[in-house]
DNA sequence: TTGCTCCTCACGTCACGTGAGGTGGC
DNA sequence: TTGCTCCTCACGTCACGTGAGGTGGC
């Protein structure tokens, strides 16, 4: 290595994928000055550099702040980069569970805007279910006189002390068909579609049908379930699971929210 | 549902994570505003408006700008909410692919800074070694009035040109041992340890061999290497490996820097 | 001389955070 | 009355982006 070759800020900036403005601003603050800079006050970089602001930029990606960057370039050493390594390794992680957490939560989103799309919703059918992994809230007591939102308030309490992702869509849980017949607006327990959780939608043959409208409102699904099975010689067995596939998220007319409901066959 | 409960900007606040001023400036801006605002003044939110303030958190962490989501909610619907995620799903892939990225160049650095911390730099030793995926750059022609630079600076844009990640730690390849020995100083071609990289340091056994100092300081390595494999019978051949286990980015002192040489063992 | 690059302020921006100073509810 | 919560400005912050107005290099 004879003389250095120096670069421009654009050629630097070229070379590393940062603005220029984002290394002035190094400059400015501290955490990366250019080797040299010339009487006019341009600024000059060396190829070495490129290693050093790569360095910057890793940490900076870890949520370091510059300021604490620059400060631990001063006191750097192997020993002191790799507990910072360490230190931020969590930080990683962390953005790495929100990713994967979006991802699937996106995934979900979009089977059901595509199945509400897609779907004939005036008739019933059988349907061969895989597993779904959901998370079962606590029992949901629906006295007389008390209000909807008080079981729904103590399923997301819970939730959060569980540490559930209430960014999934919810349901409703109810023990048979004829819960479901006889108060089809007060689930006996709810159900997050977290992924992340214990309980799950059993694999299996499922009645599956629709209704539009608010929450709550059902109109003649319930019936439809009922005469589809009588006419079709089917038994219906175990737990029945509700959900909103279209809801305030998508649909921005009440009216045509869109609701599932997943009836175990015996 | 009767009548709605009502949830302070506290108590929402505490259930959604979400910190109070955000919700504030949530309904300055207009993306989010709490359903009932009372004569004093006071925010008011309700059960439902968990999914929906949810639904902002999810596309802002899409890094959609708020003003967007705004407007996004103007004109929603299932179809539209479909497409603008499935346009900022390549978002999430990018996050996705940076993390994962993130997550081996930290590995790789803290892999190098244990070896340095912990090695004995004075012995030379054989080595057992599992491939490593490596990028392979252009053949670096060093003209005997050129400068180092120069070829660097070729790896370096090829490197961009193939959208190598130039974070990870660079080294020099030669042929051989009789090349090494020659010109230690100018490798035939550069490599840097992205292991997205098609090419490989074959798995193999290996003569291992450190040295201190500047870049393009061996010292007396590459006899120490020599007089190693006489004493022990053993025969090098084919490529050899050059590497800065610690570097710039580790070592504030360039006197200190720990160079590494893997000579493949015949 | 003509473009092109570079410079330094200075101000804007995005998504909030942080008091200051004051009111409201129980 | 006391303490807690809530309010609205207003200003700060972080990491830059964006001109404005001017100089330097070939």
């Amino acid at each position: 290595m004879t003389q250095d070759h120096l670069m421009s800020i654009k050629e630097f900036s070229q070379f590393t994928g940062i603005s220029q403005s984002a290394l002035r601003y190094y400059d400015e603050i501290g955490v990366f000055a250019p080797n040299v800079r010339k009487p006019n006050g341009y600024r000059y970089y060396t190829p070495e550099q490129i290693t050093a602001v790569n360095f910057v930029q890793v940490m900076s990606f870890l949520k370091v702040p510059l300021k604490t960057i620059r400060g631990l370039a001063d006191e750097r050493g192997p020993r002191q980069l790799m507990t910072t390594l360490l230190e931020h390794s969590t930080t990683l992680n962390n953005e790495l569970r929100r990713i994967s957490d979006l991802y699937s939560l996106m995934s979900v989103y979009q089977n059901l805007i595509n199945e509400g799309l897609n779907v004939d919703e005036d008739s019933i059918s059988v349907r061969t279910i895989e597993s779904i992994p959901i998370v079962l809230g606590p029992p949901a007591c629906f006295e007389r006189d008390a209000e909807y939102h008080e079981p729904f308030l103590e399923f997301y309490d819970d939730a959060n002390m569980r540490r559930v992702n209430l960014a999934y869509p919810i349901g409703g849980y109810f023990a048979s068909l004829d819960v479901f017949l006889k108060t089809p607006g007060s689930p006996q327990m709810f159900f997050s579609l977290d992924p992340t959780g214990g309980d799950e939608i059993a694999a299996g043959d499922y009645l599956v049908g629709y209704a539009r409208g608010h929450y709550g409102v059902v109109s003649n699904l319930p019936e439809r379930l009922v005469a589809y099975a009588d006419e079709h010689g089917l038994k219906l067995d175990g737990p029945l699971y509700k959900l909103y596939i279209l809801d305030e998220v998508s649909e921005p007319d009440p009216d045509r929210y869109l609701l599932r409901v997943l009836a175990t066959l015996a």
